[in-house]
RNA sequence: GGGCGGUUAGCUCAGUUGGCUAGAGCGCUGCGUUGACAUCGCAGAGGUCACUGGUUCAAGUCCAGUAUCGCCCACCA
């Protein structure tokens, strides 16, 4: 049967499925089940003033594939998208995609050059159709993939990056901040990819440190007449090749050794140049370090570029936009960077001006993207002044009108925001959003500097002209020979403004009032300063408060051995590949429960495989429900009319888990709360209430199955949050069991379990545990005597008073749990076998097992002579704490009754035990 | 140079207002084909909670410091 002939929601075919659980054969039928029911829009009945639950999705690279990163994001947002939806809130989760500047460019080039071609043999307007097409082509398999993982979002409201609303925003945006001078444009020394062609943000450059060299080099001092003295100045530079950029050489102005010689002049130490620098005084430079000479170089260092400006030194740029040195490099022109400082060092030492060489190791700039080292030039860009945006977003933070999970991360983003510099937003790309700026040819002649093949680049002087509208006339001087800037938006500024204009904004649409701001942006704490950081300071700036209430961040997935996943490791997890191999809601649920948040986890086969066990339990304990109710034809009574011991706690149980539950998602404890469902169905409700409601349903009492069918229907709400796709399709064929069908059509829509339903029993809790306590202690008795599996054993269970009803009712279930038949519950003064006997003293009862031959007199004494001194050492412990004066004064009264009751519960066993041993002889 | 996080069973990790014997999964040992499940069941072994000091009646949990691993930020050439 394929997926499309299921899209009629015959959903007979689940019952027909058996033994071990095959996501793959429900999880596309479930999918579609969903989405064809409508239950990913949020809905327009309920209530317009209730308060919406609003996740707008961290939109994918269109051109990409789905991550593990996207894994983590689509199960953590849609586990709470599900909660919020079964909460009965009005819920929206909004997808999207991102067209992703630089990556898809460079995607798109490289296949070029695999072509022979270069985006300047196609001309802009026909690479850009070119990146179209290749766009049109990847676009559905991302959106296809976020389908597979379950992601219930509101697919008819996608919304990409390149779309007219959003174009609508980026224009409204930059002109808002043109007009209220926060976007500039002007020369400063940026971050250059030289294999990109392109200005990069600060955050697009990462530090990595490489192994480089420290050359001492000295410049000459020269007499009146321009004669080089012996003595000169020493400085240390990493860069040679930077020299014939040199303008100065600085010091700082309290250090007395440089002091005599503020003013003096030195000539540049290179072959072909003959410049004279000046020695100037700057408090930027560490007197520590080197020589305390810092060579100035304003046009290829962030440092130096200050200095010079502080000083009226204007930069020289030998390094070209390629990574060749430049004309003003002389003799070096034309030479790569790199052969360049080879070449430098080299005649420097013939020359006999390097003093020493050493190796140092050194934090360099990588470009995010290319990977090359970062250029640092004086280019003309433009720029937002981010001062007072970051102010207002930090501010947010701090009145707490925007909360940061987990808390921590809330000063890292304090003290980024608090030291922001501008945001640099042009790009030399072709892909992506274009500055809404235009030149007029007249005004603007010395500024556009153009070359061959048409494209032109922006120098100083220029005149923009930024409006809603594109202009048509030069507002200056009437020409209408108008250009617009070749320039692209860093991708990072429309991404800022994802959480507002994907609900329509600049219009004041029904769904920016009713959505924004959102309830959490999820994502990882990779990109908190690309663009959480982003998204607060224009939120805020555009719609005058900050654009969700809570930034959830979540770690990284890591491979087995704690390594971040990378193409040259090749230990990158395909996360559809581990959904083939154990099923979608297990790789969900292993994700989910991974770790904290913030914290990073392993991704390991061993994990999933527990998940996918989990699933299979459920699975089949679903199975062994679904049978019995099935069998009974209807005749289900209400769970409340169920009140045997076992009864009341599993359904006690289930309420003290649905309490935990809702508290822990509360607080985003996503995976805690997914932990304590497992435990609960798993340990409790299949490992012990549904073996106890074995021993009466054999019996032909009935009595359990409304029980079973309540329960796993409230543990199935319970997890569908986390697995979707086995939730819903047991859930399916247990509805027809349920009152009132479940109330509902499917799973999805169910109502979540709510805390405070009053089925919290604590004594059935604690009566259940003493019967528990007799069957495992019983088991362990014969586990250690090797009584063989199928042989029932006769027991004698001797209760302490306040357990004596309920173990007296429970009879019948420690027979058949413990194989303990006849089974004796007898009083405190009454016989019991001495003789060959195996015994345990429990805090509620006493267990004698007569074994006959098997027992053997020193191995019973060496087993309770152990309980004895188990018993002994927490009975010290105890007494310690009991006669602690201050613990009586100070511990709350619950706290010190609680102690005082226990030891006496200990002095009794070990009384007990005492009497147990001599009797042995 | 700043800031943050980890250090808990052989492994991977939980443990959020300090309070009974510190938990789970995997792995390990023994037993087990009882009609939901061997992707399972039952029983068991296994931890000085990195270290030192402090606060407290009471510390894995709070404070100070140390060690070690890792991450982020920063203009030491």
């Amino acid at each position: 049967m394929t997926t499309t002939e299921r899209r009629a929601h015959d959903l007979s075919f689940l019952s027909s499925l058996i033994g071990a659980y095959d996501g793959s054969q429900v999880e596309d039928a479930m999918y579609a089940f969903w989405e064809d029911g409508g239950w990913f829009r949020p809905s327009e009945a309920v209530d317009e003033e209730a308060k919406p639950f609003t996740v707008i999705m961290p939109p994918p690279n269109v051109t990409g594939a789905l991550h593990l990163g996207h894994a983590v994001t689509l199960t953590i947002e849609d586990a709470l998208i599900r909660w919020h939806r079964m909460l009965g809130d009005p819920t929206l989760w909004l997808p999207g995609l991102d067209h992703a500047g630089i990556a898809t460019q460079s995607v798109v080039e490289a296949q070029l050059a695999r072509e022979g071609m270069s985006r300047h043999d196609l001309g802009r307007e026909a690479f850009e159709e070119r990146v179209w097409d290749w766009v049109g082509r990847t676009r559905p398999r991302i959106t296809s993939q976020a389908r597979r993982m379950g992601a219930s979002c509101d697919w008819e409201r996608t919304v990409f990056t390149l779309d007219e609303t959003p174009r609508q925003a980026v224009r409204k945006t930059f002109v808002a901040l043109f007009n209220d001078e926060r976007i500039y444009r002007g020369a400063r020394i940026i971050n250059w990819d030289p294999q990109m062609l392109t200005a990069l943000s600060d955050v697009e450059v990462e530090y990595r440190e490489d192994e480089g060299k420290l050359w001492h080099v000295r410049y000459p001092f020269v007499d009146a007449r321009g004669n080089e003295l012996d003595d000169g100045v020493v400085i240390a530079t990493t860069r040679p090749e930077t020299i014939p950029a040199d303008v100065a050489i600085a010091v700082h102005p309290e250090d007395e050794r440089w002091q005599p010689h503020l003013g003096r002049e030195v000539r540049l130490p290179l072959r072909g140049f003959s410049r004279l620098i000046p020695l100037v005084a700057d408090e930027a430079v560490d007197r520590e370090f080197g020589t305390g000479a810092l060579k100035i170089t304003p046009g290829h260092d962030q440092l130096d570029f200050e200095i010079g400006e502080r000083h009226g030194l204007e930069p020289i740029r030998v390094v070209d936009w390629d990574g060749a040195m430049t004309s003003e490099a002389g003799l070096y022109a034309g030479l790569d960077r790199d052969e360049a400082r080879v070449t430098v060092a080299e005649h420097l030492e013939e020359d006999g001006y390097l003093v020493r060489t050493e190796a140092h190791i050194h934090n360099v700039g990588h470009s995010q993207r290319s990977g090359v080292v970062v250029e640092p030039l004086v280019s003309n860009q433009w720029f937002v002044d981010t001062d007072a945006l970051a102010a207002e977003a930090a501010r947010v933070v701090r009145d707490g009108e925007v909360r940061i999970v987990p808390e921590r991360s809330t000063s890292v983003y304090l003290q980024w925001m608090d030291n922001i510099r501008p945001w640099c937003i042009s790009r030399q790309l072709w892909w992506g959003h274009r500055i809404p700026a235009w030149y007029c040819r007249d005004c603007d002649s010395g500024a556009l500097i153009e070359s061959e093949d048409g494209e032109f680049t922006v120098d100083e002087g220029s005149h923009p002209i930024v409006e809603m509208q594109d202009p048509t006339v030069c507002p200056r001087c009437g020409g209408r020979d108008l250009v617009q800037d070749p320039d692209m938006l860093d991708t990072w500024f429309s991404s800022g403004l994802w959480t507002h204009s994907t609900l329509g904004w600049p219009d004041e649409t029904d769904d920016l009032k009713r959505f924004y701001p959102s309830s959490v942006m999820e994502t990882g704490y990779d990109i908190l300063f690309f663009w959480v950081a982003r998204m607060m300071m224009l939120g805020c700036y555009n719609m005058g408060s900050a654009p969700f209430e809570t930034v959830y961040l979540h770690g990284l997935v890591r491979d087995a051995l704690g390594r971040k996943m990378s193409k040259s490791l090749d230990n990158v997890i395909d996360p559809l590949e581990k959904a083939d191999q154990f099923g979608m809601d297990a790789l969900r649920f292993t994700l989910a429960t991974g770790s904290t948040p913030g914290h990073d986890m392993r991704l390991t086969d061993e994990r999933l495989e527990g998940s996918r066990n989990f699933a299979n339990k459920l699975w089949n304990g679903a199975r062994f429900v679904l049978g019995e109710v099935a069998q009974a034809e209807g005749a289900i009574t209400d769970a409340s009319a169920a009140t045997a011991l076992e009864d009341r706690w599993i359904q006690s149980r289930l309420a003290a888990v649905t309490e935990s539950v809702d508290e822990l998602l509360r607080q985003f404890q996503l995976g805690e709360a997914a932990r304590q469902i497992q435990d609960f169905l798993w340990n409790e409700l299949f490992d012990w209430y549904v073996e106890a409601s074995k021993v009466r349903l054999r019996q032909g009492d009935l009595a359990p199955l409304g029980v079973l069918a309540r329960v796993l229907d409230a543990g199935l709400r319970l997890l569908h949050p986390w697995m979707p796709f086995i939730t819903e399709a047991i859930w399916q064929q247990l509805k027809p069991y349920l009152p009132d069908e479940g109330g509902c059509a499917a799973l999805i829509g169910a109502r979540y379990p709510q805390p405070g339903d009053g089925t919290r029993d604590t004594a059935a809790e604690s009566d259940f545990q003493a019967v528990r306590d007799v069957v495992t202690s019983i088991r362990q008795l014969r586990a250690d005597y090797r009584v063989q599996a199928g042989q029932w054993s006769e027991v004698y269970v001797q209760p302490q008073p306040e357990t004596t009803q309920p173990i007296s009712a429970s009879t019948a279930l420690i027979e058949v749990l413990a194989r303990s038949r006849p089974l004796h519950v007898i009083g405190a003064g009454d016989a019991a076998p001495s003789d060959q006997v195996a015994t345990a003293v429990l805090p509620s009862a006493e267990i004698i097992v007569p074994l006959g031959g098997l027992v053997d007199v020193e191995q019973e004494r060496g087993r309770l002579t152990k309980d004895l001194e188990q018993v002994g050492k927490r009975l010290r412990g105890a007494e310690a704490k009991l006669s602690n004066p201050g613990f009586r004064a100070k511990a709350p009264t619950a706290v010190v009754e609680q102690a005082e009751a226990l030891a006496a519960e200990l002095q009794r066993q070990r009384t007990e035990l005492e009497a147990r041993i001599a009797s042995l002889g």
